[in-house]
DNA sequence: ATTGTTATTGTAAATTAATTGCAATAAGAA
DNA sequence: TTCTTATTGCAATTAATTTACAATAACAAT
C-alpha cells in the first residue's frame, strides 16, 4: 500500500508545488498516532519531537493534507475544527461522549445505501458524509445517576 | 401546540432564571423565518425589524435556546457554528452542495434503528445525531463539467 | 404598588482560532 | 550551479466568541 507521504507527493507534483521537510513531518507526525487530532495539539505533539515547524504552517498544509486525501475534518469542538487521518482508514461514524469527550468510532454499513439513494433523488454528486451521535457513555451515564441519587438524598 | 415562546418561559422558570423581551425578540425572529441561521445574520435580521439588541446578548441566549431544546447547531461553516430551529421540526438530516451552500433537508428513517442498535451496542445514552452529505447539487455539478469543456477548448 | 436582590443588558475590551503580509529561505527545474 | 518563486517563520491582522463592568430591569417578597 502506498504510504501517505508518497501520496502527498504525488499530489504536490500533480499540482506544480514544492514538497518540504516541514510537510512530510506534520504529515509523519500524523500517521504515526492515527487519531484525531487538532491544530494546536499537533503542534505540541511536533514540539514535543523537538521540531520548531511554525503552527501558521500546520494551518496552510492543512487544506492541502485534505485536498490530498489524507485528512478530514472530524468535527468542530471546543471552538475549533478537529481533524482525522482517513487515508488507510475505513469510513466510519462517531459516537462521542459529550461528559467526559470519549470518541467510539465504528463502520455503518447501511450508509452506502443510503447515499446512493440520496443522490438519485436529489440529484447531488454527493463526495463525502458525516455521521456523529452524541451522548453519555456508560460510564458517564452511571455517574450522574448516582450524582442524582446523592442530590435527592440531600434533600431528603 | 405549545408556542416556542411558552417553552422557553417554562424552562426560564424551571431554571430560576429571568426572562426578558430581548430574549422573546431573539426567539421570534429565529421562528419567523424557521430557517438556518448564524449570529451574523440573526442580528442584522433582527437589526432590519428596528431591534436594537446587542449582538452579546444573542451570544448569550444561544446556549439557553439549546438547551430548552428550540435551537440546535447545525453546522460549522465558513468560520463560523450555524444554527437552526428543531422545536416543531421533524428530525432531519442535510444535503449541502459546497459550491453553492444550497441545503436540502430530509428525514432518514432508518436513523432511529440505527440509534437504537447503536446505544445497545455500545451501552450509550445517545440524545442527538448529526448526518450531514456534502457534494456538488445538480447545477453546479452542471457548471463545473461545463467549465471543464471549456479547459479542455482552449487547450486545444 | 414598592422595594430589594441580582440576573441581564449594552458597550468595550479581551480572548482565541485562523489567516495573511513580508522578508528570508530553499525546492526543484533548467 | 543558477534562477525562479513557492514556502517558511514571525508578527500583525481578521473574525468569532467571550467576558468585565456599570447601568438597568425582572420578579419575588413585601
Ligand atoms: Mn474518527
Ligand atoms: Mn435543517
Ligand atoms: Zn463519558
Ligand atoms: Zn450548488
Amino acid at each position: 500500500m502506498i504510504s501517505p507521504l508518497e501520496v502527498f507527493r504525488t499530489y504536490i507534483k500533480e499540482k506544480g508545488l514544492r514538497n518540504t521537510p516541514e510537510r512530510e513531518t506534520i504529515i509523519r507526525e500524523i500517521f504515526s498516532v492515527h487519531d484525531h487530532f487538532d491544530v494546536d495539539e499537533l503542534f505540541l505533539r511536533m514540539r514535543d519531537q523537538k521540531s520548531k515547524i511554525a503552527k501558521a504552517s500546520i494551518y496552510r498544509a492543512i487544506p492541502l493534507l485534505i485536498e490530498s486525501g489524507l485528512i478530514k475534518e472530524a468535527f468542530f469542538e471546543d471552538g475549533h475544527l478537529h481533524y482525522e487521518p482517513i487515508y488507510g482508514h475505513s469510513r466510519h461514524c462517531h459516537l462521542r461522549c459529550i461528559c467526559c469527550g470519549k470518541v467510539v468510532e465504528f463502520v455503518e454499513e447501511e450508509m452506502d445505501n443510503i447515499v446512493d439513494r440520496l443522490a438519485k433523488e436529489y440529484h447531488f454528486n454527493i463526495l463525502d458524509h458525516r455521521l456523529d451521535f452524541t451522548g453519555y457513555c456508560a460510564e458517564c451515564n452511571n455517574k450522574m445517576n448516582d450524582q442524582d441519587n446523592v442530590d435527592t438524598k440531600e434533600l431528603l
